[in-house]
RNA sequence: GGUGGGGUGGCCGAGUGGCUAAUGGCAGCAGACUGUAAAUCUGCCGGGCUACGCCCUACGUAGGUUCGAAUCCUACCCCCACCA
């Protein structure tokens, strides 16, 4: 129910089927976010277009709304959102990042004030596995705690630890949820460490310690730290991590950082820049940044991208496109999100065709001077 | 014709003697965004410079008062409302 098989590799970088209960997934992978069970602001037909082959939902936000048990009885996330391909679920793990202004944390979990209405809302590893169980995707993510890229060893290592242990009790609460369902999702550990060598090392050894997991993630990457800084973090990792796992960077990236993952062994990514971005008017191409609403394309011809066969690029003009930002029609804010979606999903498949054919190291170095040639990157 | 109100930077609109090149908002321009508290946020926005400072031109027009005026006075032009 659970596989990944290893369909070719071109000096780290990583080509693979991953088969999940709702299908099979070729990596690499980027997978668009739909944090509250949707891909702000497009019909699933239309990610699906736009080539995804798993989307995420976010634990935190689908329990405040509208709650796991509304998803449950509505026959579980996949029904419910009108999306019958693979799922993961975030854990709520970053939320306890990114809405660290309004939670405390102790040993046992975190209690929010819910960015909604101010109620007292609590996450444990316990519930967080609960809930996302509820939730029903094929993929669960365990419960961790991430930091500042900046974060001083102390902190990284005291962070480490605590996201060991919540491990070990969301992999217990997991086994005993999944004893009488094997089939229906797993889950899968979080590599934490900060910046730190020793303690990304330590982080992986320990999650391998406690258990033969389907996957592995690589988190609190991309969270302040330099990009190499990044770089340097993963080649650390790569020859630690079982070859025969799918390898997921969590929260990244941008095209560059796919790109960079890639050549460093990740499978599967994830990040909301590709909607949030595209909402925001802005767009990835081959040749770097466009700025939508910029007064350079207010006449331009051509397609946002002219190598892209996506539903903006092969239909509408910059100019246009430029005009729905000005005019603020929603339309192009959904149109700008599916191309860059769509530029992230045809990056992981040019990458997995130049891997299988061994030559993704020279693609990835053109790819890389074209990417940055006019500095809008 | 009379009475009252008003004319401020691309637009709307504050400001009623110095701290005003002039609050705000809009439009315009540029930028940011990485497991989504984001259809959000930031910066620029009269002109010119040997620019973290200086110089010019500016609050309907023309004069005047004053050390100093968008702000006070006079005349004129225009707009709006009401009365004839």
């Amino acid at each position: 129910m659970f596989g990944f098989t290893l369909d070719g590799s071109d000096d780290g970088a990583r080509a693979g089927t991953l088969t999940l209960p709702h299908g099979t997934i070729q990596t690499p992978c980027f997978m668009p976010v739909g944090t509250r069970g949707a891909v702000r602001g497009l019909h699933p037909d239309e990610v699906r277009r736009a080539g995804a082959q798993i989307i995420l939902g976010n634990t935190y936000h689908l329990h405040l709304r509208p709650g796991e048990d509304v998803v449950a009885t509505m026959g579980g996330l996949n029904r419910f959102a009108g999306w019958d391909r693979p799922m993961l679920t975030d854990s709520g793990g970053f939320q306890v990042f990114s809405l660290s202004a309004m939670r405390r944390l102790d040993e046992d979990g975190v209690s929010f004030q819910s960015h909604i209405d101010g109620s007292a809302r609590r996450l444990t590893p316990e519930s967080s596995i609960e809930i996302q169980w509820a939730l029903g995707a094929d993929v669960a993510m365990a419960f961790d705690h991430l930091i500042p890229g900046q974060a001083s060893h102390a902190d990284a290592l005291d962070a480490m630890r605590r996201t060991h242990r919540w491990l070990e009790r969301s992999r217990q609460r997991h086994d005993e949820l999944a004893a009488g369902d094997p089939g229906r999702q797993t889950l899968w550990p979080i590599v934490q460490g900060g910046t730190h060598t020793d303690l990304r090392e330590a982080s992986l050894r320990g999650i391998l310690d406690r258990g033969d997991w389907s996957g592995v993630a690589i988190g609190g990457l991309s969270v302040g730290e330099p990009k190499p800084v990044m770089h340097r973090v993963l080649e650390d990792l790569a020859p630690h991590l079982p070859g025969d796992r799918p390898r997921y960077l969590m929260g990244v990236g941008f095209p560059d950082d796919l790109i960079e993952g890639i050549a460093r062994g990740i499978d599967l990514f994830d990040c909301v820049a590709a909607t949030r971005n595209g909402r925001h008017g802005s767009a990835w191409t081959a040749d770097g940044k466009v700025n939508v609403r910029g007064a350079a394309l207010r006449v331009d011809p051509g397609p946002l991208d002219a190598d892209c066969d996506c539903e903006a690029c092969t239909r509408f003009t910059r100019a246009y496109l430029r005009h729905l930002f000005v005019a603020e029609e929603q339309l192009g804010q959904r149109l700008v999100s599916i191309h860059n979606i769509r530029f992230l999903m045809q990056l992981g498949e040019t990458a997995r065709a130049r891997i299988l054919d061994r030559t993704f190291h020279a693609w990835a170095a053109d790819w890389r001077r074209r990417y940055f040639a006019k500095g809008t990157a």
